[in-house]
DNA sequence: TCTCCCTTGTTGACACTGTCAACAGACCGT
DNA sequence: ACGGTCTGTTGACAGTGTCAACAAGGGAGA
């Protein structure tokens, strides 16, 4: 195979370093030298330290499109939605501190255009699954954008450790279950 | 008015400090400061930073739950119930550097058990209201956790930029209604 | 009153971090 | 051969979280 482009590996060792150690382990000298370099060598590939989070999270939001996308397609439309959904639930699982990092207001979107894009580009991924059942785009932009918040929403207060305790969120596939059949029995009009 | 408990004066200055400046600016030095101490000082009040972000969320969390709680009483349950969701955007949208927090992985829930209370004191706070329009504490709780989420995750998608552009998450408070409509009108049963 | 101790606050010090400037080598087209 | 761009290294500096040592105050008990 070829060998890794050296930004790519930065980025990837970052993210390894953030799931095993936490966001706070995630120092330029750190992933540096986790990267077989020294200290100052990010800086010919980041402008800043934010600006390589941004990466981590956009490599994070392709991520979790393809695991979206993945899903089996000889299922039929709503299976493939709740399916979708559970590939979505179980990246973010997998990756919880990237996750959180994706959502996390230290990342000014003004900022960093292309995460911006790579989260548009997950949102359309998503929008085409729920369009394969309803047909109908301004329908199901709408019923996505639900059935997203409602999604993350779930997710975060349980990745958060409100609600562990809580009977509801406990068990989150089953929440987003009804959720999702909440969401997609709506009227159609409004 | 009796004199402000020193300890509570620095988690209302940090509060500000972090609204106005952002949340990279509340450093110990900056908060000592600003509090009319000196840096070392906020060291007898809290254990550690983390211990200070922690209290900062706390207090913001019962900020949110006296909003929710003000809600109307005078208006008939389901109108109640929407006015305290209304007041809940509100309020995160007052201070989103610290609702942001309140979610965020920072916090280790397990090592802040004064936080994860004061989350289910507001969570409780919103059963509360719900059980006013159900009549019926488990579907109360259930119910509630799904509007919570609801509610939190379109809240957070728009906070964090994503979303200002897909059709859909522009106006929340419409995409909340329907969602709490959805939600309200689910089958009581499963 | 005097003494003891605990609480609150200050200051000096240390390791670590993000960031930048100065420097070194590799590669590449002319 | 040569100048320039790209990638990488190292030294330096201001900030930051954190801790130990020290000072001031006030209340409890003799």
């Amino acid at each position: 195979m070829g060998e890794e482009p050296t930004r790519d590996r930065i980025v990837r060792v970052a993210t390894d370093l953030a799931e095993s150690d936490g966001l706070s382990a995630v120092t330029l000298r750190a992933v540096g030298s986790a990267a077989g370099l020294s200290r100052g060598a990010p800086y010919r590939h980041f402008r800043d330290k934010s600006d390589l989070l941004a990466a981590i999270a956009e490599q994070g939001l392709a991520r979790i499109r393809r695991a979206i996308l993945n899903s089996d397609p000889s299922l039929d439309p709503g299976q493939r939605l709740s399916a979708a959904l559970s590939a979505y639930v179980a990246t973010a699982r997998a990756e919880p501190v990237v996750y959180t990092l994706i959502f996390s207001a230290d990342l000014a979107t003004d900022h960093h255009p292309e995460l911006v894009s790579a989260g548009l580009d997950a949102y359309n991924t998503f929008v085409d699954l729920v369009d394969e059942l309803l047909h109908d785009r301004d329908a199901s932009r709408s019923a996505a954008s639900k059935l997203w918040a409602a999604t993350h929403g779930a997710l975060t207060l349980s990745l958060a450790g409100h609600g562990t305790k809580e009977k509801g969120l406990d068990d989150i596939d089953a929440l987003l279950r009804e959720l999702a059949l909440a969401v997609l029995a709506m009227p159609r009009g409004t």
